[in-house]
DNA sequence: ACAACTGTAACCTCCGTAGTTACATAACCG
DNA sequence: CGGTTATGTAACTACGGAGGTTACAGTTGT
């Protein structure tokens, strides 16, 4: 299964239009700094999310995308469905064979199935909205408790 | 997302050597017909699934595949995660600018999302066992009620 | 006019996959 | 024993999708 890294850029890319927010459109160049990939390939992801209805973008000078809604309600689910074209499973490329009692049929119950999975992962990634994901990096930096420092322990 | 379609090759193959079951091994070239491929395409699979528990083998004349477990208590998610490698998601290919907020903790949360959805993935193919496909098969064939006929009903 | 942007086309390279041919190996049968 | 029927694998091709890169037309603010 050969995957894409499209939802890990547009995550990425959300989160820091989130922090961003207020302060004006973020230019894609900004942004592949910070995904450290091609500015185009940063823009052929804002075309998608805008078309997804997640961001505005402006051209000209001082353009740049905006995050449209607050990110307590972007949902993870949302932003999957607006960059992932293709689905996880793939049915048979050639027809199976019809005389075979399970050739015949079992397309039908494959895609149901996949149907379901599909399903069941678009449904854990709407249990997460974009505030989680900033929130979870805010908790990595700033643990409750100071132990699992994971190396510098010389100064203890 | 190019997805493979090993499952779908795996789940029709199992399929077939539960209703060929007491009858023998099935050789590859026979299970090649059903699903439409080549058979090294089956014996890369057969060889996967062998791996995995799921069947056994025999070289030489007369031998092929056979099923080690009954329909009933093979589960979707054992052969999805017997034939299928990689992950639905995948992570940014190069490292993220750490000197962003975003790009420094991103990585993190993102595999924590990706493991998630994953594991709500596998847990509804795991719902489901090899005997419900071919259930599910034999219902296609037969409904309950006589309706739903999609051509031919010119001898009514 | 100029500079700073987006939007998009065109192209490249890389990688995973299905498909194909070929052949070594193993089991069964006479 | 030798022949037949299988698996198991290596080696190769073809194809498609992905990220990446360059180039450039169009648009906006100063």
């Amino acid at each position: 299964m050969a995957s894409s890294c499209r939802f890990a850029f547009a995550v990425h890319v959300l989160a820091v239009l989130a922090l961003k927010r207020e302060s004006g459109g973020v230019c894609s160049d900004l942004l592949a700094g910070s995904v450290n990939t091609n500015p185009v390939i940063i823009r052929r992801l804002l075309t998608r999310l805008r078309h997804a209805g997640l961001i505005t973008t402006q051209k000209g000078s001082c353009g740049g995308a905006t995050l449209v809604a607050a990110p307590e309600d972007i949902r993870l689910d949302v932003i999957y469905r607006a960059v992932e074209t293709g689905v996880p499973f793939a049915q048979h490329p050639q027809q199976p064979n019809k005389r075979c009692p399970v050739g015949a049929g079992i397309e039908r119950v494959l895609d149901e199935v996949f149907a379901s999975a599909q399903s069941a992962l678009e449904s854990a990634l709407a249990r997460r909205t974009l505030a989680d994901v900033l929130a979870a990096m805010a908790a990595e930096k700033a643990p409750r408790r100071s132990a699992a420092r994971p190396t510098k322990r010389k100064a203890a």
